[in-house]
RNA sequence: GAGCACAUAGAGA
């Protein structure tokens, strides 16, 4: 509003930051409305525009709106691009319709779009996600087929969906190979060994791992520690958990909503509703 | 010469 006055009109940059901002927080109504607000203030809408505001309505789980934009959007001569795909694979696969999602990224190759390794992995996690692991592997093949190097992302997505569905034989395979492949596990995928491991009550294995994260440069946050919090806290080892607590805050990390309340339930359901308090 | 404008993996209940 202030633009003007100051001798600067907005421009389809400043429309397409605050569209996400309304998008990310979740004001999807508002973000439609906005959109016919800046054509009536003459600027037109261009990929970004269209492609925000495609993702907020997926990530509402409104995909057949979110498609009559892309309708929208092709009809003003925009073409979705491959962000424009994954947004709608990512939003078909949290709501579990991962059958469609693999239709879309068919689709889209048959029109001559490329998928990127952000588009496979958003449908491989949506796939491990369902317990589709041949599928996931399917697509892990064809990525690698069109010689599409998978990431970081790709390898900690099936890491987590294997440890968490008991296949950790298989998880580690996939750690290894990445590894051998010349990815270095990052922060997360640290994360979600030592989560696999807390979720074992294995607590001394996943301190390890958390020494190894530390020393290779990968600053625990605020899920690694809370991750660490739970296992303890599972396990009854509430002053350990404490102990983590402070050593969080004394890092620098804010623990969160989570982080207390994975102590609290833990107190509470061991009976230990004094310390809770 | 200025804008990290949009999509993917990790925690509790």
């Amino acid at each position: 509003d202030k633009m003007p006055k100051l001798g600067c009109v907005p421009d389809v940059f400043s429309y397409s930051i605050y569209m996400d901002g309304l998008c990310k927080k979740g004001e999807i109504e508002k973000a439609i409305d906005f959109l016919h607000f800046m054509i009536s203030k003459g600027c037109e809408p261009n990929v970004v525009t269209y492609n925000t505001l495609i993702d907020g309505l997926c990530k509402k789980g409104q995909i057949d709106k979110a498609v009559s934009y892309v309708d929208e959007m092709i009809s003003k001569q925009h073409q979705p691009n491959v962000i424009t795909y994954s947004s709608l694979i990512n939003g078909l696969c949290k709501k579990g319709e991962t059958e469609k999602a693999v239709g879309f990224l068919d689709d889209m190759v048959s029109k001559g779009h490329q998928p990127n390794v952000v588009t496979y992995n958003t449908l491989i996690a949506g796939l491990c996600g369902k317990g589709e692991f041949e599928r996931a592997m399917s697509i892990l093949d064809e990525m690698l087929s069109k010689g599409h190097q998978p990431d970081v992302v790709t390898y900690s997505t099936l890491i987590d969906g294997l440890w968490k569905n008991g296949e950790i034989e298989k998880a580690m395979n996939h750690l290894n190979d990445m590894i051998s492949r010349g990815h270095k596990p990052n922060a997360v995928t640290y994360t979600i060994l030592i989560n696999g491991l807390c979720k074992k009550a294995e607590i001394e294995k996943a301190l390890y791992f958390l020494d190894g994260m530390i020393s290779k440069g990968h600053q625990p946050d605020v899920v690694t520690y809370s991750v660490i919090i739970n296992g303890l806290c599972k396990k009854g080892e509430f002053n350990k958990a404490k102990n983590f607590l402070d050593k969080m805050i004394y890092n620098g990390c804010q623990p969160n909503v989570v982080t207390y309340t994975t102590i609290i339930n833990g107190m509470c359901k061991k009976g230990e509703i004094e310390k809770a308090m």
